[in-house]
DNA sequence: TATTATTAACTGATATATCAGATATCAAAG
DNA sequence: CTTTGATATCTGATATATCAGTTAATAATA
């Protein structure tokens, strides 16, 4: 085992809500930062002992790891990083596209005025990050605003289906970590979703979502180009 | 506990791959069978002594049921079944309309013509069983052929988040399990799928499959609307 | 009697020992 | 030298005992 994986491993002390899920959490973020490749095992009494826990919570971790699309268990053999590799980012940001459409009409459906208002509140702190280009902070504010239409949207299935699709989506922007700057563009676009959801007209909200998203993935697609190109 | 419910755990002794996967099949159906209900609390200890099974796989079980969006964990508390009720038929339907119409366009793009030839033989059987007014087997190889469109994306990502939204849909179903009768209707509209897949039509199947499944939802709804007419 | 403190009985969380399949090792037989 | 088969040693799977919050019942107190 790499000596930087296991320093890493061991330094996850802190944190504590459960073990089970401080397991959940440093090992997905241990495949996605690349100490482990696909289709390398990951052995839970090695991780057990390693984080000085012992292997329930683990064995616990790599079920939720499994749904994730992390990780996956051949019974009696090992438990394996998945070749993630089978996923790409078009697929990623296709699919994000559709989910978040359908929970921006669905928000837009049940938002009470009250919602809207923290919504509107959103953008807003956006806008001024935006203005004095605090990207760091602004990166963080916009995955809150996308989490915060899949709340709105109030259904369990889709809040369950979008946690899906993100741990994916998580894993593919830190194994390449560009793109996020990129996204400073387009912002405006929110504001089109948000008026939509503002008068309650779903229809246009599912599109003005979908269509940003996509806009994204474009502007991902070319940026692919591009560094091919040179 | 429910006598019922009682002989229902016990009895599933058989098809025993691992225990875990013994105990989320259990669990899984007795929450769709109507056995618990939402909001009731789920007990590992009560479950693994009445399935004659340790804890531990229980355990295990709870974690994936919990990313399905069956159950939901409260530490030191209890598991409780998930309020399903936040989420309608609608949405499922809606969901599931986007999901699959992906990972028919990617279907499209990614299958070899072995691959079109298995599906074209799945259509060609479930046409028999239409034929011969075969309902109960047709509904089984209807599943069938919407599981094939998945595999055939060929996408991890595409495939766990459709395990999420079939989790809800089956629970649906049996919870108000009419409708699989209807379901015989506009079956012709597979084949339209088919086709833009032996093209390689990405767009194509993706919109046919969408609207395929949407045509589903207009006749449930019509179905919901005719029973409270009467 | 109403209120608070105590305890007993839950619950899930965790640690540990053991079971069982899979696999690699190595020696004996051909 | 190759093949075969016994065995040691991996791995995850399971059972069980114990830990640690949570809650409800109960007893002590005002």
């Amino acid at each position: 085992m790499d000596a930087e994986l296991e320093q890493f491993l061991m330094s996850r002390t802190n944190n504590i809500q459960s073990l089970r899920q401080m397991a959940v959490d440093t090992i997905r973020e241990a495949i996605v930062m690349g100490y482990y490749k696909p289709g390398e095992p990951i052995r839970e009494r090695q991780i057990a002992e390693k984080m000085n826990i012992s292997t329930t919570p683990v064995k616990e971790a790599f079920r939720t790891l499994e749904y994730e699309g992390l990780v996956e268990t051949v019974p009696r053999k090992g438990t394996f990083v998945s070749n993630m590799a089978d996923t790409s980012i078009e697929e990623i940001l296709m699919l994000r596209a559709s989910v978040e459409g359908l929970c921006a009409r669905l928000a837009a459906e049940k938002m009470t005025p009250a919602d809207k208002q923290k919504l509107k509140q959103q953008l807003e702190r956006m806008d001024i990050l935006l203005q004095e280009q605090r990207v760091e902070e602004l990166v963080q504010e916009n995955t809150t605003f996308h989490r915060m239409i899949v709340t709105y949207a109030q259904s369990p299935m889709m809040e369950q289906t979008w946690n899906t699709v993100s741990a994916f989506d998580r894993a593919f922007r830190k194994l390449a970590l560009q793109q996020n700057k990129e996204q400073t563009e387009g912002f405006a676009e929110h504001w089109r979703v948000f008026e939509a959801v503002e008068q309650s007209d779903g229809e246009t909200a599912e599109l003005e979502m979908k269509s940003h998203i996509l806009r994204t993935l474009d502007h991902v697609m070319k940026q692919e180009q591009r560094r091919r190109g040179e």
